[in-house]
DNA sequence: TACATTAATCGTAATATTGCGATATATTAA
DNA sequence: TTAATATATCGCAATATTACGATTAATGTA
């Protein structure tokens, strides 16, 4: 089917998972990394750093947004966007809930 | 196309984004938390634990595994399955990265 | 050996994602 | 107003993902 059964989950599941899958591809990942190197951000400057056409990079841009991790404002002919660090949190929570050494590691 | 240009971005970035998407889907966040619950885990439980098939599950073990986040080995007729914490530094490294007071949030 | 049990794999159908050219939209400058 | 610049969106084609039933493979048990 290809569809995700959406409704079966819990709402903290499915937000863990929908930002995940927004950081589950590397020209997102090299968006942030980007963003996060300069003190603000402009498309543009995106374009010439990395292999894909502008209207790539927006539709990115947009499901980074769309996902809560960055945020963006229209200024003049162009637009900053900024990383959002307030998801951060539970992303970082739930990886080492996962590294607990509570857990035992019974496999090799 | 929809084929990422796996060719043009650091290892690192797409190593970063292998696991990320591994993580991006709700059925792998709920096997993962289910197996952080446990001290071992068999695929069996999770069958009844989930509203997926057998095939399913099986399938997103298999993803998971790939991505190097649990570890398996078979013993007898069923397998085992355990966490595997050995990237989790890496992820939250980048979070951190992400979420690091020195990048200026000019945005609202 | 034959049977039951359990997990992996195959084949298929449906949906989602990705990328780009073309176009639309919005703002600034002349 | 017109032209230039910059980003977003549309429409399409190609590939990827997801899910499941059916089957296969492997082990343990009667």
């Amino acid at each position: 089917m290809g569809l995700t059964k959406t409704d079966t989950y819990s709402s903290q599941t499915l937000e863990l998972a929908t930002i995940f899958k927004a950081l589950g591809h590397p020209a997102r990942i090299a968006i942030l990394e980007f963003i996060a190197k300069q003190t603000t951000c402009i498309c543009g400057d995106i374009v010439t750093e990395l292999p894909l056409s502008q209207a790539s990079i927006s539709r990115h841009l947009s499901e980074l947004k769309a996902a809560g991790l960055i945020k963006g404002t229209i200024t003049g002919t162009s637009v900053c966007y900024c990383l959002n660090p307030e998801n951060m949190p539970l992303l970082v929570r739930f990886l080492n809930q996962l590294n607990s050494p509570t857990h035992q590691t019974c496999c090799s």
